[in-house]
DNA sequence: TCAGCTTGCCTAAAGCCTTTAGGCAACTGC
DNA sequence: GCAGTTGCCTAAAGGCTTTAGGCAAGCTGA
């Protein structure tokens, strides 16, 4: 009966992990007891049940995501930094498929506001300090982009894109181009 | 043992039902034969498995959406016909969360080419017709509506976007008027 | 109308996942 | 080294999936 050294951290970590090879929607308690060779029952001193472990894996997936968003703005700004935070996030989707998925799990209110998710909203509207715009325009700016980046990297990783000229990757720098000129330019009411 | 009269395509619609009453993720075998009244493994007959009762749910959705966009974007053009195809996304995800949830089901790359999915590109195409864009760049145009479109209505689904002002139905028309004055204005390479 | 066939829904059973309860042994600190 | 804590285990119940095989309901043709 060796023990294992189980920790929520571990668990979580190997959950990710886990998500990034099978898929955040293959994550289950079993599968995880099984990669560390422990019986089922024992990982739940750690984990209050699989919704519980799902829930810590975004969280840490939110957290890792918003460490890089955090380091690729540091000093830069305007389209460079546009540019930056966007490929965060797409370069972190397909470094980390699964872990991108459980970024994206519904997360009850007080668990949301309590994540790291705030801190994408904020870097969001740091960058913008970039673009001359002032509230509400901000605020409707910050949902733009996030729109953008999230059903562009979404589409992208479920092979919407897939086999049609011209690659993902132009459009991807071309896309970028164009809400660069739009923050610019940005519609008046 | 009075027959139910089951077929494929009334399990699907009221799959569908149950996606939107509980989620689609919540979408069972099980669940459906609960529905019917009728033990589970009745249903083996007209669905092959759980994936393909999903697949169906996925490609139900995608029709009625193809249906309504191509309603929507009968006899207009440009800006009108700009916001009646994005209303037609989040009316539509707004109504049937669940089946909206499905339409976004990863399909095998012949199941997807073989359905609605390729009408939802060309009607985008179509759209762009109102906007003087020529390729490559009406489908990078064609890609970064479909991201808006759906990265919008996935998270205002998903609660990203609650409780805060200013409220997101004046973000919607706001990102429309946005995404009219970028299409006019497409930045040349 | 009824014999015969098709086919719809059923029972049975095996396999996997989740979750809880209770137990023993391995560490920890004194 | 001993006591207490805690980690991992066995056991068990309940749910979902899927397959195999059976009976009877309802159509088909004479």
């Amino acid at each position: 009966m060796a023990r294992v050294g189980l920790t929520t951290e571990r668990l979580t970590l190997a959950g990710a992990e886990l998500a990034d090879e099978v898929g955040f929607d293959e994550v289950t308690v079993s599968a995880l007891a099984r990669r560390f060779d422990v019986k089922v029952a024992s990982l739940y001193s750690h984990v209050k049940n699989s919704q519980d472990l799902k829930t810590r894996i975004a969280l840490l997936a939110l957290e890792e995501l918003a460490d890089r968003a955090a380091d690729a703005l540091a000093g830069r700004a305007g389209k460079d930094a546009l540019t930056a935070l966007a490929n965060v996030y797409r370069d972190y989707a397909k470094e980390h498929p699964g872990r991108y998925a459980a970024a994206q799990l519904r997360l009850d209110p007080a668990t949301a506001a309590a994540s790291a998710g705030v801190r994408h909203a904020q870097m969001t509207r740091a960058l913008l300090r970039g673009y001359d715009l002032s509230e509400p325009d901000q605020t409707h700016a910050v949902r733009l982009l996030g729109s953008v980046f999230h059903g562009y990297v979404s589409l992208e990783l479920g092979g919407g894109f897939s086999h049609s000229a011209p690659d993902t990757q132009e459009t991807w720098s071309r896309v970028l181009d164009a809400l660069d000129a739009l923050l610019r330019n940005w519609p008046a009411a």
